[in-house]
DNA sequence: TGCGAGCGGGG
DNA sequence: GTGTACGCTCGCA
C-alpha cells in the first residue's frame, strides 16, 4: 500500500476521459505518481427548469436531483447535480446556465481541488492508496507510477526530505542602459545551487563563455538545453530563487521559445513549463514541482525597509551580496577575465543567497502547516492570499454538512460590493486617546476576539435569521442568529475545532524537546491561529464566496459593544482611567509603579471583566507601557515591558509611526529614534527638545557626516520619460553630461544630497562623492524643513511644543517669564529652577512646556512642575493652588 | 484627507 | 486551466 506526501495534483485527458495524477514523495525519498481514473467533474445548479436547460448538452453525462442545502434556503427550489465529461468545459456550461437565469454552485472549483476536496486531501498531506498496478507510461518522470482506485488521507507527522534547487540568471541587454528584453537579449549565465548535490557538486554555473568557474557553451541554445537536463536529472521537488516567479523563469521560457527549445523540466514529459501573465505578475507552473520564490515570501513575512536581495541578505542572513550594479553587468561580461570572474561569482552568490533564505530562515514551515490545514497545495499557499485557503477549507466543511457552496462573485457583483463595503462596513471601536505622556499603563486585550465572538454568538451564514420568531441571539447591529442548541453554525464549529486543536498543539509543544519537531509544531499552532482569524475578514471581503456584510457588521458590532462595556466597567467598578483602546484592547492607567504589582492588578481586573462578558470572551493581561505617548488614534509610541521566561523584557514600541521611510535620510530615522527614546525613557521633554536643537545646530554648522544625509531613489525609466522634475533624475542628467561612462542606468538606485544654491530644489541634487570632492555646501534648510521637521513636528506637537519653539526663532518664554505671568504657580523651595522641564496636569497628566494663560489645565486640573525625576512630590504637597 | 496611478523585485 | 490572483507609497487635488 503506497504511502506518500502530496506535492502536486493535475489531470490529463485519456480517451476523452479525465485522469487525475497525484505527484508525491514517499518516506524513502522516491518520487511517485498515482493515476486515478474514475473521477468526473461535476457541479450543482439551483432552479426548477435546470434539467430542461441542460438536456441538449452533449457535455452533460448525468443530471440528477439531489438533497442539498443552500445558504439562506430559497424556499425549496430543487438542486441538481450535473456531471460532465470534460473539466475544461465546465465554465462554458456554467455561463450558459447563468445566461438563462439559473444559479450554479461549485462550478468554479479547479478539477484537482474538486478531487482533493472530495477525498479530504491536502498539499503536503500524507495519503495511503490502494495497491495499484504499475503502469508502463513514459509520460511522467518519477520513480514509481501506479494506478489508484482508493485513496485516503493518512495521519503522519514527519515530512519527507524535499529536494531544493536554486536558480539565478544574468542576461546582457543589447541596448546599453536599458532593461533587458526577453524577446531579444540573451541569457549569458545560469547559476544553480543544490541542497543535495548534483554530480558531486553543490553549485554549477553555466555560461556562453568558458572560464575556470563556469561551464561554457557554444551558444545560448546549448546552455538552455543543459539547464533543462540538469533540472530533470537533479529532479528537485522545489525550485527557488529571488524573484524567479516574475523574472528568471518567465525570462528563461521566452529564451527557450526564441531558441526553439521545448521547456520541459517538470515531472510530466509532455506538459510545457508555463508562465502565465496575470494582472501584474506571472504565475509559473511546473508539473510536480513547487515554485518557491524567496523574494515573495520574505516580502510577506518580514518587515524591512527594502526588499532587494542585498538588503534582505544583510538584514536576515547577515551576509553581503556582491556589489554589482545592474548597469555594470554588461561591462563585466564584455570585459577582461577578472571582470568575467567577478560576474560569475556574483551570479553564484545570488543563487546561494536565495537558497540560504529558504533553508536558514525556515521560510517554508509556516506555509507547509497552512497547506496541510487548509487543504491547498503548497505552491498555492505560497502565491495566493488568504482567500484560496479559507474557501478551500470552507468548501469541505459546507459539503460535510450537506450544503452546496456558492461560486465566486462575478465582476459586476464585486464592483457593487466594493462600493458597499466602503460605506457600510463598520470596523472596530477606537477610543479617543487621552492626550499627554502617560506612565504605568497596562495593556489588556481580548485574545482572538472575532473568532470568540463568532463562537459565542453562533454567527454564521447558516444560522442567520432574517425574520426571527424570537428564539434567537441578537447582536447589537440587529442581526439575529439561531442559538447553538437549535443549530450550531458551520463557522463557529470550525473555529471551535481550530482553537481546540491549537491548544492541543501548544500543549504538545511544551512537552517536546526535539528542535525539528518543535519547529513544525510551532508552525502548526501559528497556522491554526491564522486560519481562525481569517474567517471574519473573509465575510467582509468583496471577492469572497460567502461575503455577507450583515454578518461582518454583526461581528464588529459585538466587538464594539464589548470594548465599550469593558471600558465602562473598568472606570466605574475600579475607578481607573482607560487612556486608549483599539478594537480588542484597552490601555488602563494604574496608580502603581512596580511591574509585578501592575500585572497582578491587571489580572484582577481581567478576571472580573471576563466573568461579566459572554462566555468564551476572555480579557487578558498583555504587557505594560511604562510610558505611553499617543499621537492620534492608531498612532503612538511606548516604552513597553513584556513578561518572558527570563523576566521582564523592555523595548520601544511604535505603532503607525514611520521611523524608516525610503525617502528619508538616515539622520531623520536617527533623530526620531533618539527623541522618542529620551521622551519615553527619561520622561524629559526639555531634554528631547534640547537634543533636537542640537541636531539642527550640527546641521547648520556642517557637523553631520554626509552619509547620514544621503537620500536614495530608483530610476525606473529613461530620464526623458519622467514628466515632472525629480531630484534624482535631474542628477542623472547632470552626470550624463559630466561623465557619461559613470552615468546610472535604468533600475539603478541613485544616491543624492541636496546642496546650497539658488535654483530649483530638484536641480540642486548632487552626487555625495562629487560633493565631497568639490567641497560643496549642504542645504541645511532643506534638511530641516523637508526631512527633519515633518515627522518630528507631529511628535512635539502633542506635547504642546510648537515648530517655532523647536527652531528657536519664535518668542521663547523662559521659566522666569512664565512665573512672572503666572503668580498662581508656586515653586517648591527645594526644587531647583534649572531642573524644571515643564508642567503636568495633576488630574489628566497632560503635559505643557508652558502653562495656558488660565494657569490651569484645559481640563480644569491644577498644574504641577515636572522635572527629570518625574513630578516633584514636594511640589504636589507644598503648592497652594 | 482622500483618491488614483504606478511601482516593486529581477537584469 | 471549472484560470482573470496584489498592496503599498507617493503625488496631486
Amino acid at each position: 500500500m503506497p504511502e506518500f506526501q502530496i506535492l502536486d495534483v493535475d489531470y490529463i485527458i485519456v480517451n476523452e476521459r479525465p485522469v487525475i495524477r497525484i505527484f508525491g514523495k514517499d518516506s524513502e525519498g522516491s518520487t511517485v505518481c498515482g493515476f486515478y481514473e474514475d473521477f468526473l467533474p461535476y457541479f450543482y445548479v439551483l432552479g426548477d427548469d435546470a434539467k430542461k436547460l441542460l438536456e441538449h448538452e452533449a457535455q452533460v453525462l448525468k443530471i440528477e436531483q439531489v438533497e442539498r442545502k443552500v445558504i439562506g434556503a430559497k424556499n425549496g427550489k430543487p438542486v441538481y447535480k450535473v456531471t460532465l465529461k470534460n473539466p475544461a468545459k465546465t465554465s462554458e456550461i456554467r455561463e450558459e446556465l447563468r445566461a438563462k437565469g439559473a444559479e450554479p454552485f461549485e462550478a468554479d472549483i479547479l478539477f484537482k481541488y474538486r478531487f482533493m476536496c472530495d477525498f479530504g486531501l491536502s498539499g503536503l498531506g500524507w495519503v495511503k492508496t490502494s495497491d495499484g498496478n504499475g503502469i508502463a507510461t513514459d509520460t511522467v518522470n518519477v520513480d514509481k507510477k501506479f494506478k489508484v482506485s482508493e485513496i485516503k488521507p493518512l495521519k503522519k507527522e514527519e515530512d519527507s526530505q524535499l529536494k531544493l534547487m536554486a536558480v539565478d540568471i544574468e542576461c546582457v541587454p543589447l541596448k546599453e542602459g536599458l532593461a533587458p528584453d526577453a524577446k531579444k537579449d540573451p541569457v549569458v549565465l545560469i547559476s544553480m545551487g543544490f541542497n543535495g548535490s548534483y554530480k558531486g557538486k553543490k553549485e554549477i554555473v553555466l555560461g556562453t563563455k568558458a572560464d575556470k568557474d563556469v561551464t561554457g557553451f557554444e551558444n545560448e541554445g546549448e546552455m538552455l538545453g543543459e539547464f533543462i537536463k540538469i533540472v530533470n536529472e537533479y529532479d528537485p521537488d522545489m525550485i527557488t530563487g529571488f524573484n524567479i516567479n516574475n523574472f528568471d523563469i518567465p525570462y528563461l521560457l521566452e529564451r527557450m521559445k526564441q531558441n526553439g527549445i521545448k521547456p520541459i523540466f517538470g515531472r510530466c514529459k509532455q506538459k510545457f513549463v508555463t508562465a502565465t501573465k496575470m494582472v501584474s505578475r506571472y504565475k509559473v507552473n511546473i508539473v510536480g514541482r513547487i515554485m518557491v520564490d524567496s523574494y515573495e515570501i520574505v516580502k510577506r513575512d518580514f518587515s524591512l525597509k527594502r526588499y532587494d536581495l542585498g538588503s534582505v541578505a544583510e538584514n536576515l542572513l547577515q551576509e553581503k551580496k556582491d556589489n554589482v550594479k545592474h548597469s555594470q553587468i554588461e561591462k563585466l561580461w564584455k570585459g577582461n577575465q577578472e571582470d568575467l570572474r567577478k560576474l560569475i561569482a556574483y551570479a553564484r552568490k545570488d543563487a546561494y543567497l536565495a537558497m540560504e533564505l529558504v533553508v536558514r530562515l525556515n521560510l517554508l514551515d509556516k506555509y507547509i502547516a497552512l497547506a496541510k490545514i487548509s487543504g491547498t497545495l503548497l505552491q498555492d499557499t505560497l502565491i495566493g492570499g488568504e482567500t484560496s485557503r479559507v474557501e478551500n477549507f470552507l468548501l469541505r466543511e459546507f459539503n460535510k454538512e450537506g450544503y452546496v457552496f456558492p461560486c465566486k462573485p462575478q465582476a459586476w457583483e464585486i464592483g457593487r460590493r466594493e462600493g458597499l463595503v466602503k460605506v457600510e462596513l463598520k470596523g472596530g471601536f477606537v477610543l479617543e486617546p487621552e492626550r499627554g505622556l502617560h506612565s504605568d499603563v497596562v495593556v489588556m486585550d481580548f485574545r482572538s476576539m472575532y473568532p470568540s465572538i463568532i463562537r459565542s454568538f453562533n454567527i454564521c451564514p447558516t444560522t442567520l435569521v432574517r425574520n426571527g420568531d424570537g428564539n434567537t441571539i441578537k447582536t447589537p447591529s440587529g442581526a439575529e442568529f439561531l442559538p447553538k442548541e437549535v443549530k450550531q453554525g458551520i463557522i463557529p464549529r470550525i473555529l471551535e475545532e481550530l482553537m481546540k486543536r491549537r491548544q492541543a498543539v501548544k500543549k504538545k509543544l511544551k512537552q517536546t524537546e526535539d528542535v525539528y519537531k518543535r519547529k513544525s509544531l510551532d508552525a502548526e499552532q501559528w497556522a491554526l491561529k491564522i486560519m481562525a482569524n481569517a474567517f471574519y475578514g473573509h465575510l467582509g471581503y468583496p471577492r469572497a464566496k460567502i461575503y455577507d456584510l450583515e454578518i461582518a457588521n454583526a461581528i464588529t458590532s459585538c466587538g464594539r459593544d464589548i470594548i465599550q462595556k469593558t471600558k465602562g466597567m473598568i472606570e466605574k467598578e475600579f475607578g481607573y482611567r482607560v487612556v486608549y483602546g483599539d478594537t480588542d484592547s484597552v490601555l488602563v492607567k494604574l496608580p502603581m509603579e512596580d511591574l509585578n504589582e501592575i500585572k497582578q492588578k491587571a489580572g484582577e481586573i481581567a478576571n472580573y471583566i471576563t466573568k461579566q462578558l459572554p462566555v468564551g470572551l476572555e480579557l487578558d493581561f498583555e504587557k505594560i507601557f511604562k510610558r505611553f505617548l499617543p499621537l492620534t488614534k492608531k498612532r503612538y509610541v511606548a516604552w513597553k515591558f513584556e513578561e518572558t521566561a527570563a523576566g521582564w523584557a523592555e523595548g520601544i514600541e511604535m505603532k503607525g509611526v514611520e521611523t524608516i521611510r525610503r525617502d528619508w535620510c538616515q539622520l531623520v530615522s536617527e533623530a526620531m529614534g533618539n527623541v522618542i527614546e529620551i521622551l519615553l525613557k527619561k520622561s524629559d521633554v526639555k531634554e528631547s527638545v534640547k537634543y533636537f536643537k542640537g541636531v539642527i545646530e550640527d546641521l547648520l554648522k556642517g557637523n553631520v557626516p554626509l552619509q547620514k544625509l544621503v537620500i536614495t531613489k530608483t530610476m525606473t525609466k529613461p530620464p526623458r520619460n519622467y514628466a515632472g522634475m525629480q531630484p534624482h533624475i535631474e542628477l542623472v542628467k547632470k552626470i550624463q553630461l559630466r561623465n557619461p561612462a559613470e552615468a546610472p542606468g535604468i533600475g539603478d538606485r541613485i544616491e543624492y544630497v541636496i546642496v546650497k544654491g539658488t535654483g530649483l530644489l530638484s536641480k540642486r541634487a548632487e552626487d555625495p562623492v562629487y560633493v565631497m570632492d568639490n567641497g560643496l555646501q549642504i542645504d541645511s534648510q532643506y534638511y530641516i524643513e523637508n526631512q527633519l521637521m515633518p515627522p518630528l513636528e507631529r511628535i512635539f506637537a502633542v506635547l504642546g511644543i510648537s515648530k517655532s519653539e523647536l527652531l528657536g526663532n519664535g518668542k521663547q518664554m523662559g521659566l522666569m517669564d512664565i512665573l512672572n505671568n503666572h503668580h498662581e504657580l508656586v515653586m517648591a523651595r527645594d526644587l531647583n529652577l534649572e531642573e524644571v522641564t515643564g508642567f503636568v496636569c495633576e488630574k489628566c497628566s497632560r503635559i505643557y512646556s508652558r502653562p495656558p494663560l488660565t494657569g490651569s489645565c484645559e481640563c480644569g486640573g491644577p498644574l504641577l512642575f515636572s522635572s527629570p525625576q518625574g513630578v516633584s512630590k514636594s511640589v504636589l504637597a507644598e503648592t497652594p493652588m
